[in-house]
DNA sequence: CCGTTTGTATAGCGATCGCTAAATAATTAC
DNA sequence: GTAATTATTTAGCGATCGCTATACAAACGG
């Protein structure tokens, strides 16, 4: 099965990465193929040759995304025992992930592509797409914590996820707006405070973590 | 002291009307000169003679935007007599606004510029200080409270007005991806939940409104 | 009337946009 | 070896970008 024709003489997943941190960082649509090939070295057949377009490979930059750097929500919200330690957890280590030095602040799905231009409408949908899902993963954790039983019968998933969700959006803007760690962290502490009186405050007392 | 040469055969207000709202509805990058000469019917030297440059042109935008739709904010915040009810009214009415009919989705100061060219990062720069405006306009608004005794002596005023101002600007990226009035004002209420919590629960019980 | 001043219209500047045709290079199949 | 296949390089496509030089039009003061 070995592959006919020339060999590629570019490392397609190292060029993924470099182009999906230039999206992440200026944007959909401010980061031209310029940008992009004089970044990569690569010459733009090239390019098109491996991702078929410049959305294309936008489209593989957010799946990267969401299977690295975005993978962060999904393992922190598996992590917690109780549905509130979860949550919390989802948000803290957000607030730590948009500060990390040598990334760009705040997360790509929010920023990258808040506005656009009418013909990149499908880049906008595709990322407001991808964070529905953010807010169905939140929600199906707490269904999981009512299963459970650290949530009572009655809670409404759908508004505490969409609360939550709301908050963690939040984050980024105001990571890319240069907010340190230590403030993103006192806003996840203060978005935690809600729990009780949204959940009936008939669950088990806050963690210290 | 009447005007020499010859008059000014459009309305400039109207026209700086029409650019905020595209600016809203695309972004700064996003909106071209020729989206904006074909929607006003001007041509770009009768646009240049009046606004300098397009980014001239979008920080009287900016300014525009400030003084009309986005003063909803300080209104709101003013108007309340308790701290709580002021916050909590400058949610909801948010809420409203950035689910208005006929209008752009969310708010234009929070959506029109989170990535930008490296060119464009001034642009990016004034809508991220009219941000820090806003969460200075609600912490202001708490310090009052403190004064007013509506709060506690010892609140972290900072601390509170970062909270209730990422929730603010999460419901902008809510509000452009589709969700409903109902929808954002179920969050203002519970991020406003967490109030009690927060101020040490201390303060007057929460308004029915 | 004339000269000055200001605004508008025509036309197009140089630069950049996303993208690609055509030629050349490197590999496998036979 | 030759043919087939795939990648890279060179060069540049047509369209659009923000912006402006130039010429003309409409008001003023005198």
């Amino acid at each position: 099965m070995t592959p006919r024709g020339r060999p590629r003489s570019f490392d397609r997943d190292a060029v993924l990465q470099q182009a999906m941190r230039m999206f992440w960082e200026r944007g959909y649509e401010s980061t031209s193929l310029a940008d992009l090939t004089s970044a990569t070295g690569l010459k733009p057949p090239s390019l098109y040759a491996a991702f078929g377009s410049k959305e294309g490979l936008f489209r593989e930059a957010v799946e990267l995304y969401t299977r690295t750097d975005g993978a962060l929500t999904g393992t922190a919200l598996d992590g917690g025992p109780t549905a509130r330690e979860a949550v919390g957890r989802m948000l803290r280590e957000n607030a730590c992930g948009y500060t990390e030095d040598g990334r760009p602040p705040g997360c790509m799905i929010v920023l990258a592509a808040t506005t656009c231009a009418a013909e990149n409408e499908s880049v906008r949908q595709l990322l407001a797409d991808t964070r529905a899902d953010t807010l169905r993963s939140i929600r199906a954790r707490l269904e999981r914590g009512v299963a459970d039983g650290d949530l009572p019968a009655g809670t409404d998933t759908g508004q505490l996820a969409d609360f939550y969700g709301t908050v963690l959006f939040g984050l980024s803007i105001r990571a890319r707006d240069g907010a340190s760690r230590e403030a993103l962290l006192r806003v996840a502490d203060s978005a935690m405070h809600a729990w009780d009186a949204l959940t009936g405050g008939t669950g088990p007392a806050a963690p210290d973590d």
